[in-house]
DNA sequence: GTCTATACAGTGATAGAC
DNA sequence: GTCTATCACTGTATAGAC
């Protein structure tokens, strides 16, 4: 039974169950602490707020999914001392993402993600995306090589559309679904090797003309 | 002075201003009221509750700008009788999002848009995208017709894309401008032609191979 | 129809006992 | 570490004034 885990953690699960059915504000407290058989004060204990408990959970998810990228643009470095090609630097940020979205509680955590990024909460925006430092560092010297034609501005830029591609896929394709009338479905495999070729095919037209830098 | 107007309008714009500057769930009806200069009781009485009051605040932006698309498209055809370009019919769907981000009271009230489109309430969800049926019953044939080898499920997939890019671009380019370290600038004019320019290229890609229908 | 005052159940947070 | 009691504040509903 769930008695069996530390508080804390049990608390974790209630919240990101929770979270992710009902959203953030919609959940209170007193429903996390019922389901994870813990008294009410004991949210403020553990994570110091509401808003503690939030980051927390965004943590346990982040933490890996970014781990995963950076370890995968290891890997392709080892393998192409040359530099990898973009479409392999984009799968390695796009695919881990991808998993956690497809994963038994998948979509929902993913939709934490996308918002958390458009909190209108300060502290909670600059928390989640200080998580995103080290992939940053990271991924931008290896597009910077695999497309050296484009300046530094101009893959940031398409960067920033890529991820709102990828938020919009994981967190909200169920509008898709409706505006489609059943023709995509959000749980389409194909869907990731579609994004990957769009953002592909987007990214690389930052080198075309390249004059905006 | 504010009190010229009904009150249904004070109400609908102290309600703007603050669910732009704070979110949704953080504002309360009182904050509301109190700078409406109405009475508490009177959002029940306009609008039902806070949730009719969020639908009556996003539809007064979306209907014209989803009306503008539209007529931009008419536009289109009439002078293209063989049908419109890709990148033509692309920037009438962006173009009108694009000048509301930008006006003066602009991205707050984008971020109300993606704020909704994520919303973990359907029935805000519901409301929202019902107001899209009419652009995406005209945009999907256009695209199309301007993109003939690409299957139907193709080119919905790709404008999901599109979509997501331009939430992100237009409700979280603060997250860019430190990530770049102010090398991107969030209200870089040359952003809507950057956009315009990956959109296409990401929504030519579909074409290319054209497998998965 | 329009607006006001007021009451109510549920919220996050906290101080202090154990 | 945990729990109880309590605080100020929230959205909503309603009775009644004009």
């Amino acid at each position: 039974m769930a008695t069996l885990s530390s508080t804390s953690e049990r608390l974790l699960d209630a919240a990101e169950r929770l979270f992710a059915a009902e959203g953030f504000a919609e959940t209170s407290l007193r429903a996390i602490t019922a389901e994870a058989e813990a008294n009410l004060a004991a949210v403020n204990y553990h994570f110091g707020s509401k808003h503690g408990l939030i980051q927390a959970v965004l943590a346990r998810h982040l933490q890996p999914m970014n781990a995963e990228r950076l370890s995968r643009l290891d890997a392709l470095d080892a393998e192409h001392p040359e530099g990898p090609s973009l479409r392999a630097v984009l799968e390695a940020f796009l695919v881990p993402a991808f998993a956690i979205g497809q994963g038994e509680r998948g979509r929902p955590i993913f939709t934490l993600f996308a918002r958390a990024h458009g909190s209108p909460d300060p502290a909670l925006r600059r928390t989640f995306i200080a998580e995103f430092d080290d992939v940053a560092a990271r991924f931008g010297p290896a597009l910077q090589r695999a497309l050296p034609a484009a300046s530094m501005p101009d893959i940031f830029w398409c960067v920033h559309f890529v991820v709102g591609a990828l938020y919009h896929t994981v967190s909200a394709s169920g509008v898709l679904e409706a505006f489609s009338e059943g023709a995509c479905r959000a749980d389409d495999p194909a869907t990731l090797d579609r994004l990957i070729d769009f953002a592909e095919a987007g990214v690389r037209s930052a080198a075309r003309d390249g004059a905006s830098s």
